[in-house]
Formats: structure tokens, C-alpha cells, sequence
DNA sequence: CCTAGTGGTTCCATTATGTGAAACTAAGTC
DNA sequence: GACTTAGTTTCACATAATGGAACCACTAGG
């Protein structure tokens, strides 16, 4: 019985499905569409098997097959079934008002992360002087041990979770002031559970810092993270700091807002919330 | 669900890959967080067979598993996927500043969209006039045989595709107007690939009227379509008819900028545009 | 306390399915 | 015309999916 934790077995595990996801994965990292012999050259799986797992996904729509270049890409397919993972299990609708307002408040970038794969998915985004970019900015990946959201997260999963997160992260050292190793961040992130939200002073990019709390859901579960992020140049950790009390609001908002809401058509049989 | 559009190409076909995609639909048409019951119900697959799906995709991130409500919701591992799909085999990223300056240009909304398994989905939207609701709008799918969008590429595809796409029309008529049989369609069609560009007369929806224009590759393939829509309160179909050049201007910016992509890595190697 | 019912999980013999080396075709190249 | 390189098909074999049935874990009711 696999709880709802953050873990993932990724990595050409669960039978066949499990491989032919991986196949999706690969013409997705490529970032363009691949031929057949790239990806092979990935020596993930033989000739033929690429081959029959490119042609289910192509059939399924999940892949889109230009035969004039003999181009592999991602299909449409995954457009339409992200649009319904938006809507219904992410944060990103229950929460976009509060991001608004919170936006609009403090005049800053703020940013919207849940886990996936140990790793930071930035599920929204409000650029207080551009509008939102969909997918191009939503959907994006960043490291955890790094940022603040990122670190906001993994202060508050459990014990087992957390590990297993740890053991995934690259702990590459982007910046002078990256916590490169698992000693540093762990006590990082026990400082970050007392204090109850994270600062990124420049870990992961020179210049670029923020502070950021998590979104935990009644029974203390981590549902998320937001941020609000400046560079040093227009402003100060400490100046950041005073914006804490707000987005803390705005945080135990948004938990609120996605207890109350279970989900409409569901209370129409029992009221188990 | 028959609301409208096609049935989708579930058919339970390519083995065990695409069986499991089939439970990804059925808990993304379900619209919420669903129990495995409720699932079961469907009588797709006998109940251990569901569960080991089930089992498979939230192990692999693609579904979401609650334990403490018992219900699965789709994954951010999708969300992700789109990120890349979005970039990679849509329009969109191509055409974002030229569907930019023809909403600046017109004031009215413009649609980006593309053809998947025989319906219309909407990869991108331009509202001039309120700020961008995009998250609500792309990943929608819509009909095809009753939109601008979808008869001005359903006009321009080939015979073959064309039929079996036709096959998988519903034919429920919206409106009064909806041409609502295959023949009505087809006559419709050849007007439109005569003219070079289509009209929705309030077919789809009361009220609602665009001009839409096929965009085509060089070598005459349909890649998608987009359209100007207003509405009859606010303007005439003549009057939309006016900007059809400047449309097909647009139309044909695009093209030529996706032409000319072909993927930046991949010239490297051998010219074979 | 027992019994029936519901919702979910696990077993395991059966067999369908996926597997991949190798053979083959198509299209260039020298 | 011999020789690559890229993609597709075949087929004997073994793995991996299948699903009926048994098995919990609860809850309700008697």
C-alpha cells in the first residue's frame, strides 16, 4: 500500500507500463522532437522495443509522429490531460486568487511549487508586472535542496518521504552559498521547521532570493509551497522578512480553501470530511 | 460525457500500455479525485486488474493517491509532460507573438488550435480586451465539425484522415444553425477550402461568430488553425470577414516561423530540411 | 458477540504479452 | 554495385499481465 507520500519509483520499475512512461520521459528531457536513433542511442531499451513502445505511444496520441522528418514529439494528448490534472490535483486553481492578491500586495514575483519527483514543479506563477505564461513557465522543474520552496517542502515531509527525497537531490553547488551536502541541509531544514518558513539566499542563482512557506493541509500533511522572490538588487533578505506575516496568511489560505474544498460532487454521498 | 465531440480513441487497443492510458482518461473524464470504487464501476477492467493499474500509475507519478480520503487524482507528473509537450510539438511557443500582435491588432479573441484525435483543442488564447484566462482555456477540447477552428482544418486534411476524423464527428446539433450530417459538412467544406478560410456561424455556441484561417506548412500539411471571434451584439460576420487578410497574414507568419525552426540541435548534423 | 455487507488488497495458476536477436528493407554514399 | 546507416518486421521464447477467488478491515444490524 504505497501512501500518498512523494515517492516515485521513476526509473524503469513498474513492468511495462512503467518502461513505456520512461520512453515518454525521454522524448520529453530531449526538449525537441528526436529521431529513432537518438533515442536509442539512450541505450534504454533494444531496437525493437523502442521501436513497439514509439508505436503504442503514437497510436495512444501521447506521441506525435512527423513522418516527413521521421520526428518524434510529445503529443497533443498530454496537453488534454494536464489541463484536467491542473484543474484537479494541483493547487494552482484553489489557490490562484490568493496568489493575486498576494501578488498585487507586495508587487514581487511570487511563485507556487508543489513535490514531484523530488524535485520542485512550479505549478503557477504571478510576475507582478507581466501576465502569466501557461505552460511556458508552468510545469517548469527545479532542484529542491536549493530554493526556497523547494526547502520549505522538504522541512515539513516525514521522516521516511524525506529520506528518500534526500537521496535524489544532486546537490550540485549552483552558487557559492548552495548547501551542498545532505549534513548541511538537513540542519538547514530544522532550523526552517522551528522558524516555519525558508529564506534562499542565493543558492541557487547569484543575485536571485526569496523566502517561502509551506501550505500544509489540516492534518499536517505538506500540500505545497509559495515564495515570494526579489534579487538584492531591488531588496534585502531582511526587507523580504516583513512580508512573511502576509504570505503565511495567504498560505494558511489557500489550505483552507482546498479543506473546504473536497471536491463539491463528493459530499453528495457522505460527509466523511 | 457525450456531451459533444467524438468519442476519444479508448478502444482498449494497443496492449497493456494503452490499457493503462485508458485509466488515466477515464480518472481525467471524471473531472475530480475519484474512489476506486467509483472507477471499478465503469466495468473496464475486473477489479485486480484496475488495482494493479492504478497501483502502476501513482507508483509512476502519473497518478495522485489520497490515503487518508482514498481517492486518486491525476498526477503533476503530467503537468510536467505538457510543460515539454507545450513547448515542443505545439504551435503555441511559435506562434505566441504573432497571436499576440493579431490580438492587439483586432481587439477581439483569438483561438490557437490544433487537431487531436478527431477534436479540437485549443493550445492557445488571446483575450485583447480582459486580462488572459489561458489556464482555463488551453488544453480544452471542443468540436470539430461546429467551430471556425476545426472545419478550416478539417477543410485542408487529406482524404483518408479527413474521413476517418468525419467518422468520429457526434453531429449534435448546438444550434439551429450546426450543420449537423456529414454531407451538409462536406458541402461545407469545399466551400471553405475554395474560399481559404471558414466562418462559424453561431453553430457551436448562440451568439458567438468567428473567422478562422488554416495554418498550413510549406508542403500543404495542417498544422493547426486560428481564429478572430466576436460576438453578434458586437459585430457582423462581414465585419469580422474584413480582417481576414490581416488573419491570413498572421496564419502565414507562423508557418513560415515554424518552418524555419526545424529544431535549432538538430541542423547540426545532416541539412535534410 | 455474531453475521452480513461493503470497499479494498493480495494470491496464484493460466496464458496472453512483451521481448529482443537477428533478418530484412529502404535509402543514401562512395 | 558493394557498403553504410536508419528504420521495420519476424519469431521462438520467457516474462509479465490477467482475473477469479480468497482474504482482510471495517461498519452496520440484529
Amino acid at each position: 500500500m504505497p501512501a500518498d507520500g512523494a515517492e516515485h519509483g521513476s526509473s524503469t520499475g513498474d513492468g511495462t507500463v512503467g518502461k513505456a512512461l520512461d520512453v515518454l520521459d525521454l522524448v520529453a528531457q530531449s526538449g525537441r522532437p528526436v529521431r529513432f536513433s537518438e533515442l536509442l542511442e539512450h541505450r534504454l531499451f533494444p531496437k525493437a522495443t523502442l521501436y513497439r513502445f514509439l508505436q503504442t505511444l503514437t497510436n495512444q496520441g501521447m506521441l506525435s509522429y512527423d513522418s516527413t522528418t521521421g520526428n518524434y514529439a510529445l503529443g497533443v494528448r498530454l496537453v488534454r490531460l494536464a489541463h484536467a490534472a491542473w484543474a484537479q490535483s494541483s493547487l494552482a486553481p484553489i489557490a490562484r486568487p490568493f496568489i493575486d492578491t498576494l501578488a498585487a500586495a507586495t508587487g514581487e514575483t511570487v511563485h507556487l511549487a508543489q513535490m514531484d519527483q523530488a524535485q520542485v514543479l512550479y505549478v503557477d506563477k504571478r510576475n507582478a508586472t507581466r501576465p502569466v505564461e501557461m505552460y511556458s513557465q508552468a510545469g517548469k522543474v527545479g532542484p529542491a535542496y536549493c530554493t526556497g520552496v523547494g526547502k520549505a517542502m522538504l522541512a515539513f515531509m516525514a521522516e521516511p518521504a524525506l529520506d528518500a527525497a534526500l537521496q535524489r537531490q544532486s546537490f550540485h553547488a549552483f552558487t557559492p552559498q548552495t548547501l551542498a551536502t545532505p549534513t548541511a541541509l538537513r540542519t538547514e531544514l530544522s532550523a526552517i521547521r522551528a522558524r516555519g518558513y525558508a529564506f534562499d539566499r542565493e543558492e541557487h542563482e547569484q543575485g536571485i532570493i526569496c523566502v517561502a512557506v509551506p501550505i500544509l493541509s489540516r492534518s499536517g500533511q505538506i500540500m505545497g509551497a509559495m515564495s515570494v522572490t526579489s534579487t538584492t538588487q531591488r531588496t534585502t533578505l531582511d526587507a523580504l522578512e516583513q512580508q512573511v506575516g502576509r504570505i503565511k496568511d495567504c498560505a494558511a489560505a489557500i489550505s483552507a480553501a482546498a479543506e473546504s474544498w473536497r471536491f463539491p460532487e463528493q459530499n453528495q454521498k457522505g460527509g466523511m470530511l
